[in-house]
DNA sequence: AAGCGGTCCAACCGCATCGCC
DNA sequence: AGGCGATGCGGTTGGACCGCT
Protein backbone atom coordinates (compact mmCIF):
# COMPACT_ATOMS: atom_id res chain seq x y z
CA UNK A 1 0.00 0.00 0.00
CA UNK A 2 2.79 2.30 1.19
CA UNK A 3 4.20 1.71 -2.21
CA UNK A 4 2.07 2.19 -4.13
CA UNK A 5 1.07 5.73 -2.58
CA UNK A 6 4.75 6.22 -3.13
CA UNK A 7 4.42 4.87 -6.87
CA UNK A 8 1.60 7.26 -7.57
CA UNK A 9 3.22 10.56 -6.41
CA UNK A 10 6.44 9.80 -8.17
CA UNK A 11 4.98 8.29 -11.75
CA UNK A 12 7.47 7.74 -14.12
CA UNK A 13 9.44 10.98 -14.08
CA UNK A 14 11.60 10.34 -11.57
CA UNK A 15 13.73 7.67 -12.85
CA UNK A 16 16.80 6.52 -10.68
CA UNK A 17 15.04 6.55 -7.51
CA UNK A 18 14.73 4.34 -4.75
CA UNK A 19 11.68 2.67 -4.55
CA UNK A 20 12.07 -0.11 -0.68
CA UNK A 21 15.20 -0.88 -1.50
CA UNK A 22 15.02 -1.21 -4.98
CA UNK A 23 16.93 0.95 -8.09
CA UNK A 24 13.97 1.86 -10.90
CA UNK A 25 14.52 3.69 -13.84
CA UNK A 26 16.90 3.80 -16.60
CA UNK A 27 19.94 1.46 -16.15
CA UNK A 28 23.66 2.30 -15.50
CA UNK A 29 26.72 0.89 -17.51
CA UNK A 30 28.14 -0.44 -13.97
CA UNK A 31 24.38 -2.19 -13.76
CA UNK A 32 24.60 -4.14 -17.19
CA UNK A 33 27.79 -4.76 -15.99
CA UNK A 34 26.84 -6.09 -13.17
CA UNK A 35 23.97 -8.28 -14.65
CA UNK A 36 25.91 -9.43 -17.52
CA UNK A 37 28.73 -10.81 -14.71
CA UNK A 38 25.98 -12.81 -12.74
CA UNK A 39 24.51 -14.28 -15.83
CA UNK A 40 27.94 -15.59 -16.96
CA UNK A 41 28.78 -16.96 -13.61
CA UNK A 42 25.22 -18.08 -13.06
CA UNK A 43 23.29 -18.51 -16.24
CA UNK A 44 19.61 -16.98 -16.96
CA UNK A 45 17.59 -17.94 -14.24
CA UNK A 46 17.24 -17.39 -10.45
CA UNK A 47 16.53 -13.22 -11.69
CA UNK A 48 15.63 -12.34 -7.41
CA UNK A 49 19.72 -14.14 -6.42
CA UNK A 50 21.00 -11.09 -8.73
CA UNK A 51 20.84 -8.44 -5.98
CA UNK A 52 21.71 -10.53 -3.62
CA UNK A 53 24.94 -11.99 -5.05
CA UNK A 54 25.51 -9.03 -6.98
CA UNK A 55 24.83 -6.09 -4.75
CA UNK A 56 22.93 -4.67 -7.87
CA UNK A 57 19.43 -2.76 -6.08
CA UNK A 58 17.42 -4.07 -8.57
CA UNK A 59 14.86 -6.68 -8.33
CA UNK A 60 14.71 -9.73 -10.02
CA UNK A 61 11.75 -8.88 -12.44
CA UNK A 62 13.50 -6.01 -13.52
CA UNK A 63 17.04 -8.16 -14.00
CA UNK A 64 15.14 -10.07 -16.33
CA UNK A 65 13.78 -7.25 -18.17
CA UNK A 66 16.66 -6.02 -19.29
CA UNK A 67 18.71 -9.26 -19.58
CA UNK A 68 16.08 -10.55 -22.08
CA UNK A 69 15.08 -7.27 -23.66
CA UNK A 70 18.50 -6.00 -23.75
CA UNK A 71 21.82 -7.27 -22.42
CA UNK A 72 21.25 -11.12 -24.20
CA UNK A 73 24.33 -11.38 -26.98
CA UNK A 74 21.88 -12.96 -29.25
CA UNK A 75 20.11 -9.84 -29.87
CA UNK A 76 19.31 -8.56 -33.43
CA UNK A 77 19.63 -4.78 -33.39
CA UNK A 78 18.97 -2.19 -36.11
CA UNK A 79 15.28 -2.03 -38.10
CA UNK A 80 12.68 -4.48 -38.49
CA UNK A 81 13.53 -5.68 -42.19
CA UNK A 82 10.57 -5.53 -44.70
CA UNK A 83 10.95 -9.70 -44.43
CA UNK A 84 10.55 -9.57 -40.52
CA UNK A 85 7.79 -7.38 -41.09
CA UNK A 86 6.06 -9.47 -43.59
CA UNK A 87 6.13 -12.71 -40.63
CA UNK A 88 5.00 -10.42 -37.83
CA UNK A 89 1.57 -9.31 -40.05
CA UNK A 90 1.60 -12.74 -40.86
CA UNK A 91 1.64 -14.51 -37.24
CA UNK A 92 -0.36 -11.29 -35.71
CA UNK A 93 -2.99 -12.80 -38.30
CA UNK A 94 -2.94 -15.94 -37.25
CA UNK A 95 -1.72 -15.37 -33.17
CA UNK A 96 -3.33 -12.10 -32.07
CA UNK A 97 -1.46 -10.58 -29.90
CA UNK A 98 0.76 -13.00 -28.67
CA UNK A 99 3.79 -11.17 -28.77
CA UNK A 100 6.10 -14.10 -27.24
CA UNK A 101 5.13 -16.95 -29.88
CA UNK A 102 5.60 -14.46 -32.63
CA UNK A 103 9.04 -13.68 -31.29
CA UNK A 104 9.82 -17.31 -31.57
CA UNK A 105 9.89 -17.19 -34.78
CA UNK A 106 12.14 -14.24 -35.21
CA UNK A 107 15.29 -14.89 -33.84
CA UNK A 108 17.11 -12.34 -32.28
CA UNK A 109 13.90 -10.21 -31.79
CA UNK A 110 12.05 -9.56 -28.61
CA UNK A 111 8.48 -10.01 -27.58
CA UNK A 112 9.23 -6.19 -26.76
CA UNK A 113 10.19 -5.13 -29.44
CA UNK A 114 7.60 -6.85 -31.75
CA UNK A 115 5.17 -5.71 -29.28
CA UNK A 116 6.81 -1.60 -29.86
CA UNK A 117 6.96 -2.18 -33.94
CA UNK A 118 3.45 -3.24 -33.74
CA UNK A 119 1.44 -0.82 -32.21
CA UNK A 120 3.57 1.80 -34.01
CA UNK A 121 3.09 0.95 -37.22
CA UNK A 122 -0.05 -0.97 -37.22
CA UNK A 123 -2.47 -0.59 -34.50
CA UNK A 124 -3.53 2.92 -35.59
CA UNK A 125 -4.09 1.71 -39.13
CA UNK A 126 -6.78 -0.97 -38.22
CA UNK A 127 -9.29 1.54 -35.86
CA UNK A 128 -10.77 3.36 -39.06
CA UNK A 129 -11.46 1.22 -41.53
CA UNK A 130 -14.49 -0.64 -40.28
CA UNK A 131 -16.67 2.30 -40.57
CA UNK A 132 -16.85 2.21 -43.92
CA UNK A 133 -19.26 0.07 -45.92
CA UNK A 134 -17.54 -0.06 -49.03
CA UNK A 135 -14.60 -0.83 -47.75
CA UNK A 136 -16.14 -3.82 -45.71
CA UNK A 137 -17.97 -4.69 -48.61
CA UNK A 138 -14.16 -4.54 -50.90
CA UNK A 139 -12.49 -6.23 -47.88
CA UNK A 140 -15.13 -9.06 -48.37
CA UNK A 141 -14.58 -9.50 -51.93
CA UNK A 142 -11.10 -9.47 -51.82
CA UNK A 143 -10.97 -12.20 -49.16
CA UNK A 144 -13.63 -14.33 -51.14
CA UNK A 145 -10.58 -13.75 -53.74
CA UNK A 146 -8.26 -14.31 -51.46
CA UNK A 147 -9.26 -17.48 -50.18
CA UNK A 148 -10.13 -18.83 -53.95
CA UNK A 149 -6.64 -18.54 -54.39
CA UNK A 150 -5.47 -19.79 -51.47
CA UNK A 151 -7.37 -23.01 -52.16
CA UNK A 152 -6.10 -22.76 -55.55
CA UNK A 153 -2.06 -22.71 -54.53
CA UNK A 154 -2.85 -25.15 -51.70
CA UNK A 155 -3.58 -27.68 -54.05
CA UNK A 156 -0.44 -27.13 -55.79
CA UNK A 157 1.81 -26.28 -53.09
CA UNK A 158 0.68 -29.20 -51.25
CA UNK A 159 2.43 -31.65 -53.35
CA UNK A 160 5.29 -29.76 -53.51
CA UNK A 161 5.66 -29.07 -49.53
CA UNK A 162 4.84 -32.76 -49.04
CA UNK A 163 7.90 -33.39 -51.06
CA UNK A 164 9.90 -31.06 -48.93
CA UNK A 165 9.05 -31.90 -45.55
CA UNK A 166 9.23 -35.20 -44.19
CA UNK A 167 6.47 -34.15 -41.28
CA UNK A 168 7.01 -37.26 -39.78
CA UNK A 169 10.73 -36.76 -39.38
CA UNK A 170 10.22 -33.48 -37.59
CA UNK A 171 7.74 -34.58 -35.36
CA UNK A 172 9.42 -37.61 -34.56
CA UNK A 173 12.45 -35.30 -33.18
CA UNK A 174 10.34 -33.08 -31.77
CA UNK A 175 9.21 -36.05 -29.59
CA UNK A 176 13.04 -37.14 -28.82
CA UNK A 177 14.79 -33.90 -28.89
CA UNK A 178 11.75 -31.70 -26.50
CA UNK A 179 13.42 -28.03 -26.26
CA UNK A 180 16.11 -28.56 -28.63
CA UNK A 181 16.64 -26.65 -31.72
CA UNK A 182 15.49 -28.39 -34.96
CA UNK A 183 17.27 -28.79 -37.63
CA UNK A 184 15.57 -27.34 -40.99
CA UNK A 185 14.93 -29.92 -43.44
CA UNK A 186 17.14 -28.58 -46.45
CA UNK A 187 18.69 -25.49 -44.38
CA UNK A 188 20.94 -25.82 -42.66
CA UNK A 189 22.07 -22.89 -41.71
CA UNK A 190 18.54 -21.84 -41.56
CA UNK A 191 16.84 -22.41 -37.81
CA UNK A 192 14.83 -20.54 -35.45
CA UNK A 193 14.55 -20.97 -31.86
CA UNK A 194 10.98 -23.53 -31.68
CA UNK A 195 9.72 -24.68 -28.63
CA UNK A 196 7.27 -27.26 -29.54
CA UNK A 197 5.87 -29.00 -26.30
CA UNK A 198 2.26 -27.64 -26.68
CA UNK A 199 -0.05 -27.59 -29.20
CA UNK A 200 0.62 -23.59 -29.97
CA UNK A 201 3.49 -24.02 -30.88
CA UNK A 202 3.35 -27.38 -32.77
CA UNK A 203 1.15 -25.52 -35.16
CA UNK A 204 3.51 -22.33 -34.96
CA UNK A 205 6.16 -24.81 -36.04
CA UNK A 206 4.23 -25.80 -38.95
CA UNK A 207 3.47 -22.71 -39.86
CA UNK A 208 6.53 -20.89 -39.64
CA UNK A 209 8.17 -24.25 -41.90
CA UNK A 210 5.00 -24.03 -44.29
CA UNK A 211 5.97 -20.11 -44.90
CA UNK A 212 9.55 -20.68 -45.08
CA UNK A 213 8.36 -23.42 -47.76
CA UNK A 214 6.67 -20.39 -49.54
CA UNK A 215 3.21 -21.32 -48.37
CA UNK A 216 1.98 -19.76 -45.36
CA UNK A 217 -1.54 -21.95 -45.11
CA UNK A 218 -0.36 -25.65 -45.43
CA UNK A 219 -0.04 -28.10 -42.57
CA UNK A 220 -2.16 -25.36 -40.15
CA UNK A 221 -5.64 -25.89 -38.49
CA UNK A 222 -7.20 -22.71 -38.85
CA UNK A 223 -7.89 -21.40 -35.60
CA UNK A 224 -12.10 -21.44 -35.63
CA UNK A 225 -12.79 -18.65 -32.68
CA UNK A 226 -12.30 -15.13 -33.51
CA UNK A 227 -11.13 -16.01 -37.05
CA UNK A 228 -13.06 -12.92 -38.31
CA UNK A 229 -11.41 -10.88 -36.30
CA UNK A 230 -8.03 -11.78 -37.32
CA UNK A 231 -9.33 -11.46 -41.10
CA UNK A 232 -10.86 -8.41 -40.40
CA UNK A 233 -7.71 -6.59 -39.44
CA UNK A 234 -5.54 -8.56 -41.78
CA UNK A 235 -7.76 -6.91 -44.32
CA UNK A 236 -7.52 -3.51 -42.74
CA UNK A 237 -3.91 -4.16 -42.80
CA UNK A 238 -4.45 -4.50 -46.05
CA UNK A 239 -5.20 -0.81 -47.30
CA UNK A 240 -1.26 0.06 -46.25
CA UNK A 241 -0.24 -2.87 -46.96
CA UNK A 242 -1.70 -3.65 -50.46
CA UNK A 243 0.71 -6.74 -51.14
CA UNK A 244 1.20 -8.36 -48.43
CA UNK A 245 -2.03 -10.20 -48.63
CA UNK A 246 -1.03 -11.52 -52.21
CA UNK A 247 2.32 -12.55 -50.99
CA UNK A 248 2.82 -16.66 -50.39
CA UNK A 249 6.32 -16.63 -50.93
CA UNK A 250 8.55 -15.47 -48.37
CA UNK A 251 12.36 -15.23 -48.51
CA UNK A 252 14.04 -18.25 -46.66
CA UNK A 253 16.63 -17.02 -45.06
CA UNK A 254 16.72 -16.64 -41.81
CA UNK A 255 19.88 -15.86 -39.75
CA UNK A 256 20.94 -17.80 -36.99
CA UNK A 257 22.27 -15.62 -33.95
CA UNK A 258 25.76 -16.70 -33.23
CA UNK A 259 24.82 -18.44 -30.13
CA UNK A 260 22.90 -20.97 -31.28
C1' DA B 1 12.94 29.05 -33.42
C1' DA B 2 9.11 26.94 -31.45
C1' DG B 3 5.36 23.89 -31.32
C1' DC B 4 3.48 19.64 -32.53
C1' DG B 5 2.80 14.98 -33.86
C1' DG B 6 4.79 10.61 -34.89
C1' DT B 7 8.15 7.08 -33.95
C1' DC B 8 11.28 4.42 -31.27
C1' DC B 9 12.64 2.43 -27.24
C1' DA B 10 13.17 1.13 -22.43
C1' DA B 11 10.99 0.10 -18.43
C1' DC B 12 7.16 -0.25 -15.54
C1' DC B 13 2.84 -2.69 -13.88
C1' DG B 14 -0.67 -6.29 -13.05
C1' DC B 15 -1.94 -10.71 -13.91
C1' DA B 16 -1.25 -15.56 -15.24
C1' DT B 17 1.28 -19.62 -15.02
C1' DC B 18 4.59 -22.81 -13.32
C1' DG B 19 7.05 -25.51 -10.06
C1' DC B 20 8.25 -26.62 -5.58
C1' DC B 21 7.18 -27.70 -0.88
C1' DA C 1 -4.76 -29.48 -2.47
C1' DG C 2 -3.13 -25.19 -1.59
C1' DG C 3 0.26 -21.65 -0.52
C1' DC C 4 4.07 -19.20 -2.20
C1' DG C 5 7.93 -17.57 -4.77
C1' DA C 6 9.81 -17.28 -9.43
C1' DT C 7 9.08 -16.47 -13.99
C1' DG C 8 6.63 -15.14 -18.23
C1' DC C 9 3.47 -12.33 -20.76
C1' DG C 10 0.79 -8.49 -22.51
C1' DG C 11 -0.56 -3.73 -21.80
C1' DT C 12 0.90 0.75 -20.83
C1' DT C 13 3.68 4.76 -19.98
C1' DG C 14 7.01 8.32 -20.66
C1' DG C 15 11.28 10.28 -22.45
C1' DA C 16 14.24 11.11 -26.43
C1' DC C 17 14.50 12.10 -30.99
C1' DC C 18 13.16 13.65 -35.55
C1' DG C 19 10.72 15.80 -39.23
C1' DC C 20 7.24 18.93 -40.54
C1' DT C 21 4.78 23.30 -40.32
Amino acid sequence: MLSEIIMSSEKMGNWGIIEEGWRKGPWTAEEDRLLIEYVKLHGEGRWNSVARLTGLKRNGKSCRLRWVNYLRPDLKRGQITPHEERIILELHARWGNRWSTIARSLPGRTDNEIKNYWRTHFKKKTKNSCANSEKSRARLWKRQQFQQQQQHQLQQQQQQINNQIDIKRVMSFFDHNENKVPTMPQAKQETTVLYPNTVDQQNQVGFFYSMLNGCSSVSVPEPSSDEDIMWDGLWNLDDFYGQFINTTTYNKTITTPNCL
